[in-house]
DNA sequence: TGTATTCAATACGCTACCGTATTGAACGTG
DNA sequence: CACGTTCAATACGGTAGCGTATTGAATACA
């Protein structure tokens, strides 16, 4: 790479436009993050990735911090979109506890990449109160997200929840990312790849019990 | 503070010894640590924190990371003892399951320190092959002796577990952390303060059957 | 008590990164 | 097809933090 063209053979040039630098420059920007987290990135590693200079983040951006908590607002976007579109592809006679699964897998589908990023945001809200309220927002999001399945399964199979669906949403997420978290690191006491269907199972039972 | 006096007001005034500056230099990286995370972390940061000066610690330490994981062992290893305490001072006939709360308070001592340490080091874990190794190990450790504790509990109450007892453990010391995680963040869907007795009981219970 | 050793304090040069100011090329507009 | 505008590239000075080398004061030891 010797010229510093924005996504290199992207079709046609792109035009010069301030929206495409900003969207180029936040893509780019994920993979950064992912790969050495917050604070050790420098404005020439998200330049340099997205294929710009300097000159370029600073007429867009104003700091670092700014670029992490768009790039954490999009996926999370991104996320809760998928999980939207994965519960909908279900129709509503077919809901089963493998319904937790679809959700879960969207989840899935960003793995390592998603796990990463919010732990990494996750660690910056503990100390910065701007970022705790973003946090907050999505995770409730995803939360009741996850907790309209897990109500509509137990509807279908007849049984009510001992405590707010909501609790057992929050487990179940937590649980996932948790086990997807070891699956990275190696030691994966509760399944490499997310939380398993017959956790899962077991979770959604034990916490309900027959109408 | 004009002069740099290590910890200042001590009693005596302690011999300067390599032990002792390597000691204290750990213990005030903790707070550091807690406080900055890692990468920000300058080695001013923590000398100053010390009482002591750069001198001292590149006579002591090669890198910062160094100091990080001499942390991390340091408070794995009280962690460990507290909860190994914890369980020996329930007498042996009283196991409830209460008995589990005891070894999980160990870990709400530590409370926020606790968790923010751990999470940034698995932020490392993440992205360095030795930290791998160490939170392993920690991870192993601990699970391992809730589990035990499980386990007891579950032999009192005359209930044999559906599946590993380690995978028991391993859920609730997830479910423990991320409650107060989400404590710390605000939104407290499990428990600002780490996760409930009857959240522990039911997920135990739920997770077993009679024998 | 004198001498050797240990180890933290200080001094120093160096590099990486920052943020601003300036330049100049692409684009829209009449 | 000129003109003005927009915005990224470049050039720069400033600073923070690094790691090494040197100094000097404790401590151990004879």
């Amino acid at each position: 790479m010797t010229t510093a063209t924005p996504t290199a053979g992207s079709g046609s040039p792109a035009p010069r436009r301030r929206e495409n630098t900003r969207a180029r420059l936040v893509e780019a920007s994920f993979g950064v993050f992912v790969e050495k987290g917050l604070k050790p990135v420098t404005v020439d590693d998200l330049v340099g990735a997205a294929g710009y200079t300097r000159g370029a983040f600073y007429s867009n951006f104003s700091s670092i911090e700014e670029v992490f908590f768009e790039v954490f607002r999009e996926r999370g976007e991104g996320m809760l979109a998928a999980a939207s579109t994965a519960m909908e592809a279900v129709p509503e006679e077919d809901f089963t506890i493998e319904s937790i699964g679809s959700v879960l897998d969207a989840v899935r589908a960003q793995g390592r990449e998603w796990y990463i990023l919010h732990a990494e945001f996750t660690l910056l809200a503990l100390r910065d109160e701007r970022a705790r309220a973003v946090l907050a927002d999505f995770s409730e999001r995803f939360r009741v997200r996850l907790a309209a399945v897990i109500e509509d399964v137990l509807r279908r199979l007849g049984r009510v929840a001992d405590r707010p669906t909501e609790e057992l949403a929050e487990m179940v997420a937590a649980l996932h990312l948790h086990a997807l978290g070891q699956g990275l690191v190696g030691s994966a006491v509760l399944g490499a790849d997310g939380i398993s269907m017959d956790t899962v199972s077991a979770l959604v039972l034990g916490f309900s019990r027959p109408a």
